[in-house]
DNA sequence: AAGGCCAATCGAAGCGCTTCGAGACCGGGC
DNA sequence: GCCCGGTCTCGAAGCGCTTCGATTGGCCTT
């Protein structure tokens, strides 16, 4: 494996001009420039990244940390990590792969031995003990995902209250006044996961505002928990006209399950989800949903990481804003009439 | 941020034996050992990664390079992950992840830099152009999955050969005579992905040694593709009793799709499903599936890695044998007649 | 013609660790 | 009393790169 110093003595110039060569931190004429590339592509050069780390104290090396569960919103971190990873290989960084079971201890490791130069989380609670870890560690740090309190911290995510805010409207816009939301699993909210707390929040919120009647229900992701949850609200709230879902799992099996019911959808129950565009087009009839832009995530979480090590900015939350895409899962409630668009 | 140095000065011994503390590569007296250890805890000492791997010429990094496209059994993918990085840490190595869109040079890169020690391929294709890049760049190598030619290449995989003589011999026993094969989609077949490949041969040799009658049809993920596909075996082959699906993205819309059919699951059309044990139990009635041990070809992925890394031994081809597991989708044919366990 | 400035290049000093050969010390065997 | 073999420790030499003065010419000023 040739070495820059063989790369320098093939070229008859000093190794440091072959660095500068490579850096670019100072100019270098344009004759021996190309004498060193042709050198370096003769002697298959590729700089140590061990030595390169040494010397420059810079790995080039991101940590993206990733919850080990593989239930829950599997497609979604999946597509995050794929963003993070083709956006950081366009700035010349590799990307580490941690899970969660190491936790803080995986924070610090990574850190203290400087095996990598900054850090992406996922899956942020609103108290996460994992920021204090980063403090300590005074590394570079973007969440995907925002705490309570984002004070000085870099965030990037789905403006979950919004997206919240745009299904409520929509439905009420189609005449819905008695809603249910189904949620994520119970255990989501006790660990108080951000994501889920403001979505709540920003349909509560808008259900507020409008004067709909509306009801909250967690749900875990099994066919039995779907008909469960569905039978109860069916049972104590028969008027309800229109559901919201969150958990992306339950889908299929809730529209199975209306079907088997008699109701069809969207003719008796309008249905809105909040998932992936494309689980949103596979099923039939196609979801009116508000999309989870999971790789533009990871693309923005690099982005803002870049920023914050190379020009010193910070504390930045970046709330992407959604959008609604009407499909075929909502229509008119049955026995209103659509408002003239004048009254929206 | 302290060094090996400052360990060594504040112990009162050279660096080697601070060196030697930590790797065990040379005994030290049980004194020397303790009051080293305790300087490492007071200075709260973590050797540089980077300095390691330049002195020792081992990075302790394994790559793990993933298909890119987001939509490709994503939770397998997510679940070897899993098992690999966690794997890997119990060796002390950590995990960077690369996307295929790099491709070859990705494997180049990593390699000639030294910045991995080993690499794990996945989503590997009969001729796979990316198993040369490795003998090129002459790194360790793991390949979940199994190219055409695997002299010399250490393996792991599901026998999906077996997996779908399992699917077939459960279904002939039952009585049914007449199955369609619902495989993955089109593109697959024609990249020559290993396991589709074997899936289908073990289906067809085990349906021809028990005159089975039976049909493949590559299926997109998409529930017009579903529809489209069950419509025409419907039509063109009525007789048709048992479904074995692999695309496991189109088992809802598959169960929904018979419903509206009118055909009941199982009692006139029974499905075996090739799928992660998870989502065959997230169904309604539950599918009789043989699993896809996702985790663990991670985990032996690694193991095997780690054996041939320090034992020197290689050209090992691991097949997991595969279980199918009876659950409420498949029933005995329409007219036919459970057979006595002794004809089996 | 001397001085100054800039661009281009060099050499040396590390970065923090591993590893190898050698020394120091101790007890046992002759 | 001396030599031998172990055990434990040390020092020095790198690993391959970056970076920071310092040096060298060439060219423009004055």
């Amino acid at each position: 494996m040739a070495t820059l110093a063989d790369v320098a003595r093939h070229a008859g110039v000093a190794a440091s001009t072959v660095s500068y060569v490579l850096s670019g931190k100072r100019s270098v004429s344009e004759a021996t420039r190309r004498r060193v590339q042709r050198s370096i592509e003769l002697l298959n050069y590729h700089p140590h990244a061990g030595a390169r780390a040494l010397a420059s104290s810079r790995a080039n090396v991101l940590a993206l940390i990733v919850p080990l569960r593989g239930d829950l919103y599997v497609p979604v971190m999946m597509q995050i990590a794929i963003g993070v990873v083709t956006t950081a290989r366009q700035f010349g960084y590799d990307v580490l792969l941690l899970t969660n079971d190491e936790g803080s201890d995986g924070i610090r490791r990574v850190a203290s031995s400087s095996r990598a130069d900054a850090i992406i989380l996922t899956d942020i609670g609103m108290e996460d003990g994992r920021i204090d870890a980063v403090r300590k560690a005074g590394i570079d740090a973007v969440l995907i995902g925002v705490p309570a309190d984002p004070a000085g911290l870099d965030c990037v995510d789905l403006d979950f209250a919004e997206a919240g805010r745009l299904c409520v409207e929509h439905l009420t816009r189609l005449g819905h006044r008695t809603v249910a939301f189904i949620g994520e699993a119970e255990g989501i909210y006790r660990r108080h996961v951000g994501f889920a707390e403001r979505t709540l929040r920003g349909i509560r919120a808008a259900a507020a505002a409008r004067g709909v009647d509306l009801v909250h229900r967690p749900c875990e992701g099994s066919y039995e928990a779907a008909a469960g949850v569905l039978a109860r609200i069916l049972e104590e709230r028969p008027h309800t006209t229109a559901l919201i879902v969150q958990n992306e799992a339950i889908i299929p099996p809730l529209m199975s399950l209306l079907r088997m019911a008699g109701r069809t959808v969207p003719e008796h129950v309008s249905i809105v989800a909040l998932c992936p565009d494309q689980l949103a087009e596979q099923t039939s009839p196609r979801l009116t949903s508000v999309n989870m832009p999971a790789q533009e995530l990871g693309t923005r979480a690099v982005d803002l990481l870049m920023r914050r090590m190379n020009d010193g900015d910070s504390g930045e939350v970046v709330l992407i804003p959604p959008g609604l895409t009407v499909r075929g899962s909502t229509a008119q409630a049955p026995g209103t009439e659509e408002q003239p668009v004048s009254a929206l």
